[in-house]
DNA sequence: TAGATTGTTAATCGATTAACAATC
DNA sequence: TAGATTGTTAATCGATTAACAATC
C-alpha cells in the first residue's frame, strides 16, 4: 500500500508532465467510460491527443502494471486507479487569497466545485469586504490565513492578489501548513521544498501568443512581396 | 529587419520554453528600469528566477545580440528589444468566445488591458446575452465570428466556452484568420499548423496539486509511524 | 592593461520514442 | 496456437548547463 512496487526497486523521480498528463488520460477515461467502453488500448488513449503510445504505457508504468497484454486497459479500473493515484477520491478543501475582479470570477467558477475541489474560506485585506459572506463561504482578514488554515488542516490555496502582495500572502499560507498553491499572480514565488506551486499567468501566455501572431504576420508579410 | 541575423545563417527552431522566457526577463526589466538601473548581466537577471546565466545569453542569443562584454546588457535598450520581439509594441484586439462565469471575468479582469491586450467583441449563444453591451464591448452571435473578425482582421481569440463546444468555436475561428488562440475549456483542439493554442487547463493544474498534496501526506503519515 | 561578461561550442542531462521480449 | 498489446530497455532527440575564447 505504502508504495507501488513491491519488488524493492528504487522509487523513480516521476516527471510533472508525467503527472499533468495522468489527468488527461484520465479525462479521457471519464468519456469512454460513459460511453460503456470496456477496454483501450495505449494506442487508442495516444491518438486522442497526438501523443505517442509508447508514452502513455510509460507514464502509467510509473505506477504499477495496470495493464493487460494482448488487450489493453480495462477503463473502470484505470479510471479509478488514476483517480486514487491523483488524489481525486476525496473532496479538498481550498483557500482562496484575494477578491478582487479575478479571485470573484474564481469563487464564482463551478469548474473547482465540480471537480471535487471547494473553496471553503476566502481571504483579503479590503475591510469593506472582510466579515462578509459570499454565498455560504465566509470572507476573513488575511492576518488570519495561519490560524484558520491551521486549525482546519487546510493544504491548498489559490493566490489571486497583485505580484506585490504574493510574496507576503505565500508566506503566511507555508506558515500554515498549505503545501500545494496555484498562483495567479504574475511574479516568483519562494517556497521552501515541499511546497508546490503551480504558476497560472495569463500574461506570460498572452505575449506569447501575440510573439507566434506577430511573427506569422511578418512571415506572411515577406513572402507576400 | 526581416531576419535578425544578417550573417545568411539558418534561422533556429525557437523553443517555446525560451518565448515564455522572454516575458518574463521582460518582467523583470520593467522592474529595474523603473529602479533606474541602467545595465544588467545576465547572472542577475537569472538569479533572479532561479535560472542559469548561460540560459538567458542563450535564449537571447537567438535574436541577435543585445550585450556588451564585460558589462552586460544595458536595461532600457533590452526591454525595447523584447517588446518589438515580443509583438507588445502594439495594441491587440482579442476576441472573446463564451460569456459565462469565466468569459464575463475575463471581460472585468484588468490583467489583459494592462498589457495591451483589448477584448474588442464578445461572441456568445446565448439569445438573453446576445445583442447586449458590456460596457463597450457588444456581444454577437456565435455564427457572426467568421464575417466579424475577418472584417477587423483580428488575430487572436480567447476560448471560455464548455469544453463540449470548444472545437466548433475554433473551428470558425480559424476560418476566420485567427491565428492565436488562448482556451479555457478543458479539451483538446485541433487546429491547423500555423495556428497557435495556449490552453489554461485549471482543472488539470488542480489536479497536478491534488497529487503533490496527496503524496506529501502520503509520506508523512508513512514517516509518522 | 586587468577584470568582467558576452556569445557560442561542447558536454550533460532528461524526456520522448522505437523496438522487442514477455505474455494475455 | 496466432494475434495483439503490454512493460521495459535501448536509441534518439532536445533542452539545459559548463566551459572558454572573444572582447568590452
Amino acid at each position: 500500500m505504502r508504495r507501488e512496487k513491491s519488488d524493492g526497486s528504487t522509487r523513480h523521480r516521476i516527471p510533472e508532465r508525467t503527472i499533468a498528463r495522468l489527468s488527461i488520460y484520465l479525462r479521457c477515461l471519464e468519456e469512454v467510460v460513459a460511453d460503456g467502453t470496456v477496454a483501450v488500448s495505449s494506442q487508442q488513449l495516444a491518438k486522442r491527443f497526438g501523443l505517442n503510445s509508447a508514452q502513455v504505457r510509460k507514464d502509467l508504468a510509473y505506477f504499477g502494471q495496470f495493464g493487460v497484454r494482448g488487450l489493453g486497459y480495462y477503463t473502470e479500473e484505470l479510471k479509478q486507479n488514476l483517480e486514487r493515484i491523483l488524489g481525486l477520491d476525496q473532496e479538498w478543501d481550498v483557500a482562496l487569497v484575494g477578491l478582487g475582479n479575478l479571485g470573484s470570477a474564481l469563487l464564482r467558477y463551478r469548474g473547482f466545485q465540480q471537480r471535487g475541489f471547494r473553496i471553503s474560506v476566502v481571504f483579503d485585506n479590503d475591510p469593506s469586504k472582510v466579515g462578509r459572506r459570499i454565498g455560504k463561504v465566509p470572507v476573513r482578514p488575511v492576518e488570519k490565513i495561519v490560524p484558520v488554515l491551521r486549525r482546519r488542516r487546510m493544504k491548498m490555496a489559490v493566490i489571486a492578489v497583485p505580484a506585490s502582495a504574493a510574496q507576503a500572502v505565500t508566506d503566511r499560507l507555508v506558515a500554515a501548513g498549505v503545501n500545494a498553491i496555484l498562483n495567479f499572480a504574475p511574479t516568483q514565488l519562494f517556497v521552501p521544498k515541499g511546497v508546490k506551486v503551480q504558476n497560472v499567468d495569463l500574461s506570460v501566455m498572452l505575449k506569447t501568443l501575440s510573439f507566434y501572431t506577430t511573427r506569422s504576420a511578418r512571415d506572411t508579410r515577406v513572402s507576400d512581396r
